[in-house]
DNA sequence: TATACATATGAACGATTGTTCATATGTTCA
DNA sequence: TGAACATATGAACAATCGTTCATATGTATA
């Protein structure tokens, strides 16, 4: 049973103290949801390519296809998936759609990411 | 075919100078599979409850999944995954093992997150 | 308005991922 | 050394995700 367990543990191995700590400065689960959406929208390759390419230069749909050997619809796809995490922003022109990062603060965020990952 | 539509897309749609300059300036695919690989560690509503417990204080596995509500086997599972992302790093003390993030490079590149998330 | 073209989208398939359950490892203490 | 306990790990199943293929939408131009 689930209960056992519980209560082993509680009368063995916590320290309730950091435990009941912990649990009142938790984020809410609200907040973890948003972090997790957006730390998975950024984990994949395609999308960060596609983020690295614009924070390069702006590019319409079929630039970013040429630039990244990939085909249209999957980069359309992930186009889509970026904007709805606010990571791109985009602005028609004729028949092409311009696609450029949303602001700074997303190059800091792949910026930061870089740093962790040179980091040794 | 794909070589027609990729000569289609050359002759009609693609701004060459752009895409030429944009192939030399990406990362390498090795780089952004380390990315890709750090996010996607961070893109899972668990994991990150799991940092932002040990943001607050280390404990031990036993702590962690007495405060979040997991099983012992699912927060050692994902202890796992985080130590092999160099995101978190644990010492051991008799039975007990207590883990923490692993420096506070780390707690950066959670609070850039929640920079993004929070703003709007 | 009809055609051409850039982009978007829906369905479906294969691959990846997180959990659970069962069990193994490793440490302490009697 | 043997029992108790904290942690780790392996196998397997369900769910999620990214791609492809086919097609729809929307814009410009003749």
């Amino acid at each position: 049973m689930s209960a056992k367990d519980i209560d082993t543990c509680d009368l063995q191995c916590i320290h309730e103290e950091t435990v009941n700590k912990v649990r009142k400065a938790l984020l809410s689960e609200e907040t973890i949801e948003d972090l997790q959406n957006l730390y998975k929208v950024l984990g994949d390759a395609t999308r960060l390519s596609i983020m690295n390419a614009l924070s390069i230069a702006e590019m319409c749909v079929c630039d970013v296809a040429a630039a990244l050997g990939m085909s249209q619809s999957a980069v359309s796809h992930q186009l889509r998936v970026l904007k709805s995490a606010r990571l791109v922003k985009y602005r028609r022109e004729g028949k092409q759609v311009y696609y450029s990062l949303d602001d700074d603060h997303i190059s800091k965020l792949f910026a930061v990411g870089l740093e962790h990952v040179r980091h040794r």
